[in-house]
DNA sequence: TACCAGGAAATCG
DNA sequence: CGATTTCATGGT
């Protein structure tokens, strides 16, 4: 991002002049599951083996337990900070009123660059359960499977298990953090990455391998699939289609099936698919969209 | 109690 | 083939 002030002082990374950038509207539009929030507003979460606490205060952003090397190896990317939003924002507003007002409700959403094999297994969770839920079970994962990582105020944090770890597991271990018939989709998906690596090379390849490559793993649909190219390799065209989104393209743009919406999805909003994606999502779960009545 | 949850596999007709 | 049912578990 231009224009942005990095500052280290007393322990504390802060960062100045951050611009369409909102720490709720990034934390709790239900793209991660491990960042959760603190009585003073901030947020604490772990990231590659970093455990970070991040707070705002308008146009600044406070990092504590982090250093200014850390912002620019892990944070800077993590948090998508580099990323023009004015310029994704004004091309989609322009589409339509519906996802002006998306936009207008959730501005400050960045797409966070999150971890691949932690994006996989946790949108396996998701299927069929409640955010809350989602990360009840990522925790207990990670409390029993991974590595442990030390105290920040007084409180446990651990990484994510390594799917070496994992795959070492049976499903019945795995079943142990209530993940229910998911754990043997988790079991296999472990065995599969830690025998082959290329999860971590999609990133650089095209969106039709890096899809190939993921329906392949027994447990991953379409819906996942397109979760983790969205929000851990920078597929941007990427549209999942959930209960929410398509609640809220049948209330609000009249189309009836997933066939239809992806098809709109492409036409529309085209390589900015999985931001307008992100801004109808969080716009219509907030609010509501087409649970009842509107 | 019945129904829903950031779906996908198994089964049916 | 497309359409429907089943699958664990927690919350309401």
């Amino acid at each position: 991002m231009k224009g942005l002030d990095v500052k280290e002082k007393d322990g504390l990374v802060v960062v100045e002049g951050v611009r369409d950038f909102n720490l709720k509207h990034t934390f709790e539009c239900g793209q991660c599951f491990r960042w959760s929030k603190e009585e003073d507003g901030s947020y604490t979460g772990v990231v590659r083996g970093k455990i970070l606490n991040i707070k705002q205060e308008r146009e600044q952003l406070i990092f504590r337990n982090s250093t200014r090397e850390d912002f620019y190896e892990v944070w800077y990317d993590y948090l998508d900070l580099e990323r023009n939003y004015d310029q994704i924002k004004t091309i989609l507003a322009e589409k339509d009123p519906i996802m002006k007002r998306a936009i207008m409700f959730g501005e400050g959403i960045r797409l966070l660059n999150q971890e691949e094999w932690e994006t996989l297994v946790s949108f396996i969770i998701s299927q069929n359960r409640s955010i809350s839920t989602i990360r009840k079970n990522v925790e207990s994962l990670c409390e029993r499977y991974g590595k442990y990582i030390g105290k920040y105020e007084g409180k446990d944090y651990y990484e994510f298990p390594l799917p070496e770890v994992l795959a070492e597991k049976c499903s019945d271990d795995i079943a142990e953090c209530k993940v229910g018939y998911r754990a043997q989709y988790i079991a296999r998906a472990a065995c599969s990455i830690r025998d082959s690596k290329e999860l971590y090379a999609l990133e650089k390849s095209s969106t039709a391998d890096a899809q190939g490559f993921l329906l392949n793993l027994f447990g991953v649909g379409p819906k996942v699939a397109n979760c983790v190219m969205l929000f851990s390799m920078k597929k941007h065209e990427s549209f999942p289609v959930d209960v929410w989104v398509m609640r809220v393209m049948k209330e609000l743009y009249g189309l009836n099936n997933i066939k239809e919406i992806q098809e709109f999805a492409e036409k529309s909003f085209k390589q900015y698919g999985g931001f307008a994606q992100q801004y109808l999502f969080y716009y219509a779960r907030e609010n509501g969209i087409g649970k009842s009545n509107g």
